[in-house]
DNA sequence: TATTGTTATACTCTATAACTATA
DNA sequence: TATAGTTATAGAGTATAACAATA
């Protein structure tokens, strides 16, 4: 049961290729992220607020966090001047989220680095290869975002103008 | 300026693509590890362990942590009857990692669990998608292992038997 | 009463710097 | 001195539960 050999390269399934992956380009978020002195939550909440102003149930929703966790990260962007709370709304109780110009400025010269250093690692593959992993990777988020009703086209990161 | 493919309007690039996709996965790894009781970190952990009786040092440079990091995320293990410290080597500084019996058993159904769950995550794409996307994905997993030196070879998140 | 959001609390995760022990 | 590891400390990130304000 324990006599397990070396994996070859071929051995390495599409479950662990995938998980490792995400590994990598968390990798490569987190170096992009503190680079700005930012986390990778920061980074993402940024990119997300490029082309939304989400109320912070709407953010939680979208983040995959608890309310709680939102009002936390959300204290600490008011606090590095990257965002704002405001309350525009008829409705008294909720409360919006919005960049700074700051905020934008910052979005959008990581989400260039991310793109440049997410491209350098794909780098490996040719030119088709990368589009083709793009159009199989697309399929796999539209039918996630499907299955799960999420609005997936908000770009995360970004891309440029 | 990148002088990477102009990117239509409404499209999601592969730069986007890859970064929602490592979300996903990670929102996956998570999923499992929490129904566990457990962190994504220690089931990285657990899955590193399976293969590896690692010292600290080669676990944060494997890992990219700290060897501070390690120390936390070893006692955790510990308490919780996960892993244990040995030293074995002639090196009496040394201290290497390894997985109790409880450890073991729960990297496998975890490792069991995570590959359902990705499994699910790709069920969108047909088998000669998934296969082509397995091959794309070790391609670039490869490539970066090779940039950096690093054993890739050891499984993640592990495979049966 | 139900919904939106914040606060109090507790834990994990992480890094830096200072430390101990061995080489 | 150099290396392997731990400890002290500080901060981010997260969730649960209790709370306040509005609907």
């Amino acid at each position: 049961m324990n006599e397990r050999k070396a994996l070859e390269a071929d051995e390495l399934g599409i479950v662990d290729a995938l998980v490792q992956l995400s590994f990598l380009i968390q990798h490569v978020l987190g170096r992009v992220a503190s680079s700005y002195e930012l986390t990778v939550v920061h980074l993402r909440l940024l990119g997300i607020l490029r082309d939304r102003e989400p109320a912070m149930l709407e953010l939680a929703r979208y983040m995959n966090l608890d309310k709680s966790s939102v009002s936390g990260l959300v204290d600490r962007a008011e606090r590095r001047g990257l965002a704002r709370r405001v309350t525009t709304s008829a409705d008294g109780r909720v409360v919006r989220v919005t960049l700074t110009p700051d905020g934008r400025r910052l979005a959008t010269v990581a989400s260039e680095e991310i793109g440049r250093q997410v491209n350098a690692v794909v780098e490996s593959l040719p030119e088709a290869g990368r589009t083709q992993l793009a159009g199989l990777v697309r399929q796999i988020l539209f039918a996630d975002a499907a299955r799960h009703g999420v609005d997936l086209l908000a770009r995360v990161v970004g891309k440029d103008e």
